[in-house]
DNA sequence: TAGTGACAAAGATCATACTTATGCAACCCC
DNA sequence: GGGGTTGCATAAGTATGATCTTTGTCACTA
């Protein structure tokens, strides 16, 4: 067995920079450094003990992202929150990581009520034959593991299934969504905004969404699609009202 | 007057870096790298006629928005589009300005037309009264240019019109959307898929859905929108149309 | 008080040296 | 001869020092 790396305790897959950036993101996600506040680069060379270059390659890939800008004289400074590239999956994660948790959880989930029906109302008139019985399959599966209450192979099938639905839109820009999704069904399920059992209907809105692809129906899809997303936005609303109320 | 950079001619605003991410993003959204193709820094330090740090990070943009990855030993790879963040407003520039420009409009104005109704209908119901206001007289000039025929000012007000509509719906994802809505607004108008002479129609559309909006008319605002979108998906398939035909 | 010019701080860029992972091919054992 | 193992050359990764350029700041002058 080699030796792993000693420097790196709980480091991130591969490289020194991924890891650099995973901290920073989730400092500035948390706000532990307030809009405005500015760094110096040789600060976090030493901070996060490596070099110039790794430091700089860093602030490069937050400063695309939005989150922080760098000027002469003056060093690097974090832009407000309204500046950041909310569609990153990254900025998304470190987001959810973060005490604005629940805001950002139901940003995310209005922007799904726009985006899922409709691309399951597309699915419905385009998805190729396999696409429909997979997703067949899937709610099949899911309805299986909601009964079951095995609760991580269900989050396992809800995010194949409603990347299966996105992809199966035909349109590149929803299917771009898919991370975008399995990032907030994550959260939801790891910050306990996910009821414990879930209810049979909503089970069942699934399958009547494979179906109603399969049958090559758009209003049906559409309709049972964003009766989902609407049981999700009450589910979340209805456990974030009670855990404020503890 | 201090000599101006002999190298890069007709550089992007401040930067060797901004003006290297962008020709080199404008190359691969182009494709004029395949996917799977690779190149040696080295390469491209001698190609753009910058040191490594320079092209290191420019890699790293590049990198984090799915374009390139690179490997050990074997140099650095251009990944397939499928992988690219496309919700990246440089990427979205790119591949506008790039030969599959119509199916890139497509899917965006697809995107949008999920969007923007649902961003009207919320307007509808958070907008503060100050924004209702200025969308009001943002459609009233937007209505005055298009009769005129002033195509700049015409653009300039339409994406200020979306825009505030985006921010109004006091949905931060939504509001992130505008400088999407931006890109393919000025991409139509640039690249001829906009009418010559805005129809009377969607001038009215627009006040139909300034007027929802301060009325608090969450359906209506939102019926208006979507017909907004409707007809720019229309408008959009009859001239391309006519262009193929050509 | 406003304008102006020198100074210095900090990022931007360049150049170079050293480290590390890894594709490939030669090699060896069965 | 086939399949696994070892070595090596290569190209990216990391570190560091030097130099260039921009731009706040502040003192000085009118």
């Amino acid at each position: 067995m080699r030796p792993t790396d000693p420097l790196s305790p709980g480091a991130v897959p591969p490289g020194l920079h991924a890891s650099v950036i995973d901290q920073m993101g989730l400092a500035i996600g948390a706000g532990e450094w307030a809009a405005g506040s500015v760094m110096r680069i040789e600060e976090l060379e030493e901070r996060y003990g490596v070099s110039r270059s790794v430091i700089r390659e860093v602030l490069r890939v937050l400063a695309s992202m939005g989150m922080v800008e760098s000027r002469r004289r003056v060093g690097v400074q974090v832009l407000p929150a309204t500046e950041w590239n909310l569609y990153d999956r990254q900025v998304i994660r470190w987001r959810l990581a973060s005490p604005g948790r629940v805001a950002q959880l139901r940003s995310l989930t209005e922007l799904r009520t726009a985006i899922e029906p409709q691309a399951a109302r597309l699915a419905a008139l385009r998805a190729p034959l396999a696409d429909a019985s997979e997703l067949m399959g899937l709610a099949g599966k899911l309805w299986a593991a909601g009964q079951d209450g095995d609760t991580d192979l269900f989050l396992t099938l809800d995010i194949q299934f409603h990347r299966l639905v996105l992809s199966s839109s035909g349109n590149e820009m929803f299917g771009k969504l898919n991370s975008l999704v399995a990032e907030v069904l994550t959260g939801r399920t790891h910050y306990g905004l996910m009821p414990e059992h879930p209810h049979e209907e909503a089970l069942q809105m699934h399958v009547d969404v494979a179906s109603a692809i399969q049958r090559g129906n758009p209003v049906d899809a559409h309709q049972s699609m964003l009766a989902i997303m609407e049981r999700a936005m009450t589910e979340m609303s209805t456990l974030w009202n009670e855990a404020a109320h503890k």
